[in-house]
DNA sequence: TTATCATATTGACGAAATTCGATTTGGTAC
DNA sequence: GTACCAAATCGAATTTCGTCAATATGATAA
């Protein structure tokens, strides 16, 4: 159950277009911030805001470097967030649909 | 960029734990409307509207038969959701973050 | 037909998300 | 020190989301 909290905050995170296209450009490597800010038309408070939920749900790792701030994705969470989407479309053992009274009575006899 | 659009719908879609949930019960094949509304301590509508968005965004397809509604995985869609993760999260010749003026000269020169 | 059942839709509400301008924080340069 | 720059945070306006009760739709059963 903490598992899905923890997965869907990833994409809730990619779920805005903008920052799945932060998401993009940082996939060639480390940028600071602001060079993103210069390829979107949005204002700085609201690309810090992007970046933090992007790091809060630990698909970016933002490196303080003087009065710069660089950032790059975290491959682990990634790797990690694509098993999990595979586990939850995979046929399985112990599918949560398998647990406790699942039954529809009405559906099963009247199909 | 509708590339995005496309995607970012799949993510929002899946970034809410409840309809993460629905997507793992219906892994392991389909299941009519009722059955998912048992496990859940929500209301009929509400479990109508989560499953509309998820129709939606082409994560699940409904079929009606009589008066149930069955619900199954896409997998084509999800199949190529993974793969647009994998896209956007890998180095590669043609990313965004090579088109047009990227470069932040402050940064290069101070660094 | 009338009753009943499964599901979808509507309308309303509070909660959360997105955005911005203004301000603050913390580092660098002079 | 002061001035400046990058980034974070705050406060507020607007939009979107999640939820429910009530109602509508549409199929089956009697």
């Amino acid at each position: 159950m903490k598992e899905y909290l923890e997965y869907t905050r990833v994409f809730k995170a990619l779920g805005d277009p903008k920052r799945a296209m932060i998401v993009d450009m940082l996939s060639c490597g480390e940028l600071c911030a602001c060079m993103i800010l210069e390829k979107f038309e949005m204002s700085q408070s609201t690309l810090s805001h992007h970046m933090k939920l992007l790091c809060e749900c630990g698909l970016v790792r933002g490196r303080e470097q003087g009065k710069w701030t660089y950032y790059s994705l975290d491959k682990d969470t990634i790797d990690r967030t694509v098993q999990f989407l595979r586990r939850i479309t995979t046929d399985k053992e112990d599918c949560i649909c398998k647990e406790g009274a699942v039954f529809c009575g009405g559906c099963d006899e009247d199909e």
